[in-house]
DNA sequence: TAATAAAGTAAGTATTCACTTACATAACGT
DNA sequence: ACGTTATGTAAGTGAATACTTACTTTATTA
């Protein structure tokens, strides 16, 4: 009949500066107008590509979780062994570690828990993550034939909780960078060997 | 003169609250009314006791994280060696963590980074914790007159991580408590423990 | 008891913000 | 060309909210 719709195209090139201003302000702080503005769209334009502000948060968790899956299993592809695939992660987390604002934006659901879409994107997020995590340290067991006492699914959670802690390290200055990647690097290590490494 | 004020004795009384009501909404979403209807006074007295509403925050953080350190002193006193008392905080808090709506309420901070007042609060908040960490690692070692390869400091930065994302895991029940608890105490020991226990 | 200041009540205000509406224009299929 | 639908502009709206103000009551002490 007539013109095509191109909202697709349109919410995928939107969606990185939305993750972009949630992960600077949060979800509260980020305005719909600061949204538009980013945008350099007009408000009603995001409201015809989503229904209400929580859907644009919801795409934006949705995205951020899928950039960095992306990113690992590319870096995985790129390296031989699963034992250099893990190296390779560790030292990538530890050096460029925040860059897309992922913690940012989870930081910022983790405060809107009480809502159940969050709950259940952030939910979903950690799954996944946890899950892919404790494959990688498999195949980086089995490459080495490593025994451990640290059961792979307790160490990947300690390695989420090691990425996290590092962010806010990073965030808040806590450490300088260099201390930082070592601290991260040392501790990653020690959970990844299980303790018998 | 006359009337002497009770500001102070009453603040006291209403911090709990506060920070009950910003730990279970967050910053943004907490309002001065419903800050107001849970202490069961009106707007204005809040406004008497407390300049705005960030001071209100600011209070509610140094309140949360003055009761978490003297849990924790009152721990120490109570057992004899450094051991012993660095295994009952580990217990205690892969148990009982949370309670007080610590961790939501550092969640919160952490989306409002950008303002400095709240940012130097997180970082003194940090710092101070990070050291309480380090004194018991380093007295459960000394005692145990272990060798490690993990520097103390890591430890006790990776410890804070463990501490966070089992809160995230709890909040999120993504696992059983029993499984958590299990966790959290199978990967403090291999951090405190150095790996080479 | 009377002066004084704290504690409490209740209404108000200016602003911000999520979301809407009314309308103009531009692109596509037929 | 023409009707249809997407895309864009601009203004508006009602509710929420941080903070204020004007006033009454209560407790304390001189």
């Amino acid at each position: 009949m007539a013109r095509p719709s191109q909202a697709l195209e349109q919410s995928r090139k939107l969606l990185p500066i939305i993750c972009q201003v949630f992960s600077e302000l949060g979800y509260r702080r980020t305005t719909t107008g600061e949204l538009a503005h980013r945008c350099d769209v007009r408000e009603n334009i995001l409201y015809r590509l989503w229904p209400d502000k929580k859907a644009m948060f919801l795409a934006a968790i949705d995205y951020i979780f899928r950039g960095r899956a992306q990113m690992w299993s590319e870096m995985l592809a790129d390296h031989p062994t699963p034992k250099q695939a893990v190296e390779r992660i560790v030292e990538f987390e530890s050096q460029r570690q925040g860059e897309f604002g992922f913690y940012r934006i989870v930081f910022a659901a983790l405060t809107e828990t009480d809502d159940d879409d969050i709950r259940r994107a952030l939910v979903k997020m950690y799954k996944r993550f946890h899950q892919l995590v404790c494959n990688q340290i498999n195949a980086g067991r089995e490459a080495d034939d490593q025994e451990s006492d640290l059961p792979v699914e307790m160490a990947a959670w300690g390695l989420l909780g090691l990425a996290t802690i590092s962010n806010i390290v990073r965030e808040l200055k806590l450490l300088p960078p260099s201390q930082r990647e070592q601290m991260f690097a040392a501790v990653a290590k020690l959970l990844v060997g299980g303790g018998t490494a």
